[in-house]
DNA sequence: CTGGGGAGGGGGCCC
DNA sequence: AGGGCCCCCTCCCCA
């Protein structure tokens, strides 16, 4: 990431959203701040209303519709939710503030029945792939289940309406009704939650959805995606809706299965319309509110505009949902998905050895074909990369251009500088120093400040000695071995976030993603169990499980470190 | 500890 | 817009 065309600079945190909703939880569970109170069976739940019109298209109808009368953030304080079990309604709601749905299989139809009638879609996809069950094969047709989001509209409308009118009459807190016959006989389709619907065959009836489709402009598709999109599939199918934890299922948010806008749409992009609420209602707000830090993309989207086609047309920066990292120019962010995704689908034809891109497989093929495109101009050393053949050329020139600021050992290469200041090998020179703050120019000893250097080198030093500052090092308390700020190993975490990037590669990007993904994921998971050491081992594999950030910040607690 | 090779990943350019 | 190709950087491994 270039430090922007018009100087701003984008800092993602990518903690933020998960740390905004655990707050919430925490003071939902404290009951602090609560402006509703979700009632069910004589159950009370004290909730946030921003929350659960931000999960709930019910919600986000009522409140919408409520305030669209010019009553603000007035209304009901008390929801009384009968039609859901309060098993179910407590699983939606914790769903709600953890993006993790958590519910006994038995109760997984309540659960359910409480989705739909809440309009919390994700989640009644998910309960429905759970269950076996297809929107397909409960007979529920795209059009049917339109009507059913339409009909959710309406009646949370109605429901504020009425609601409404007679609050002005009132003036008091009111309760609201919401009987199962509101909903379920009434308006909405009940065929999806209706214990009479076809189980069928959980694979058979995913496998029959074709893996990849073309995207299609048809908010119909939404329901599609969900089969296809968080692919809960690869989730559920080893344990086949069984889980060891006492058959309690931990349902990672499903939001990737709305379509969403890209992160960074080109200035020029108009949102669909039909992408952005019709059909695709609840979750699109969730994702709006938890997903993808907007900053960065934003920022980059304007810095883009700020350069005024300066550059090429379709830079476009997307950032990468699951490590935030902006990813610059046009379908790089497959390519870079990948890196999560673990999928390699590029098979070297002699050894079976597989890649993730296909310029890696062509240069892995000249070790079999021999071909060693960059000659060494004064010698007969050949090379594979053109990069080789660069680190090369620096010894016949003799050229050690890079030079260690403390020490000022030079080296040919720039891996082999860095190696040698992440070592030891001037540990002790720097030790000597006086503890202070570094400065620049503060470890020239003796020769006043830091040699005629490249301003590469230059960057480098001041590089190392900014990195003793790293914010979080005072955050966490200077601890020199805090985990790193993103995805230390939270194999669920990444899991969701990686589920949500899928998704926004659309639909038909996503064939074999998931499967690969969470397969990588349980080799990760399992080698974490194992008790190894993820950068103990070198393999590629433990190379991808940690972040260039996470480097980044390890390697400036390193310094901060050595700075004691 | 260092030099060298191989590989993973990101970005730019082009089609 | 997406993908191919290339360059570059970085890391790991081995001798």
């Amino acid at each position: 990431m270039s430090p922007g065309e018009d100087g701003l600079i984008g800092i993602p945190f990518p903690e933020h959203s998960n740390e905004l909703l655990s707050h919430l939880n925490d003071q939902r569970r404290a009951g602090l701040l609560c402006d509703l109170t979700l009632t069910s069976r004589g159950a009370r739940y004290p909730t946030h209303r921003s929350v659960m019109a931000a999960v709930s298209l019910y919600f986000r109808q009522l409140f919408g519709a409520e305030e669209g009368g010019g009553e603000g953030g007035g209304g009901f304080s008390v929801c009384q939710l009968d039609c859901v079990a309060p098993d179910a309604l407590d699983a939606l709601l914790e769903f709600a503030y953890t993006a993790t749905l958590t519910i006994p299989s038995s109760g997984m139809r309540d659960v359910l029945r409480g989705a739909q009638l809440l309009g919390i879609q994700c989640v009644a996809d998910a309960c429905r792939d759970i269950l076996g069950e297809t929107a397909e094969a409960e007979g529920e047709t795209a059009e049917q289940q339109r009507a059913q989001h339409t009909a959710a509209e309406r009646i949370a409308q109605e429901e504020s309406r009425i609601m409404r009118g007679s609050r002005r009459k009132t003036d008091r807190k009111r309760v609201k009704k919401l009987g199962p016959h509101h909903i379920d006989s009434s308006a909405l389709n009940p065929s999806p939650a209706s214990p009479i619907s076809h189980p069928s065959p959980l694979s058979d009836s995913f496998r029959s959805l074709p893996s990849t489709q073309p995207p299609s402009p048809e908010p119909d598709e939404f329901r599609h995606k969900s089969g296809q999109n968080g692919d809960p599939r690869a989730i559920r199918e080893p344990g086949r809706g069984t889980t060891p934890n006492g058959g309690l299922f931990h349902w990672p948010p499903e939001r990737p299965r709305i379509a969403l806008p890209p992160p960074v749409p080109p200035l020029n992009d108009k949102l669909s319309e039909e992408d952005d609420m019709e059909g695709f209602g609840d979750d699109g707000i969730l994702m709006g509110s938890t997903s993808i830090p907007t900053s960065v993309a934003d920022r980059g989207a304007v810095a883009s505009a700020a350069g005024g086609g300066r550059k090429r047309k379709s830079q476009t920066p997307q950032q990468c949902p699951v490590c935030q990292k902006i990813i610059h120019g046009a379908g790089k962010l497959p390519r870079h998905m990948r890196t999560h995704t673990g999928e390699k689908p590029f098979q070297c034809s002699a050894c079976g050895v597989r890649f993730t891109r296909n310029d890696k497989l062509k240069i892995h093929m000249r070790k079999h074909t021999g071909e060693r495109p960059y000659p060494c101009p004064h010698c007969t050393a050949r090379f594979l990369h053109s990069y080789d053949l660069k680190n090369h050329l620096s010894l016949h020139s003799g050229a050690r251009p890079f030079e260690c600021p403390l020490c000022h050992k030079a080296f040919a290469r720039e891996d082999h500088l860095q190696r040698h200041r992440k070592g030891h090998s001037c540990l002790e020179l720097r030790t000597r120093r006086p503890r202070r703050g570094p400065e620049p120019g503060e470890d020239g000893r003796g020769d006043g400040g830091m040699r005629e250097h490249s301003n590469h080198l230059e960057a480098l030093a001041l590089q190392a000695h900014s990195s003793a500052f790293l914010p979080h090092q005072v955050l966490d308390g200077g601890s020199g071995s805090v985990p790193p700020l993103m995805f230390s190993g939270d194999v669920e975490r990444e899991r969701s976030l990686a589920l949500q990037a899928l998704a926004q590669l659309g639909p038909h990007r996503l064939a074999g993603y998931p499967e690969l993904f969470l397969r990588g994921l349980e080799l990760r998971g399992s080698r974490e169990a194992d008790g190894e050491d993820p950068g103990g081992t070198h393999s590629p594999a433990s190379q991808q499980d940690r972040w260039p950030d996470e480097m980044e910040e390890e390697a400036g607690e390193e310094e901060a470190e050595e700075e004691e």
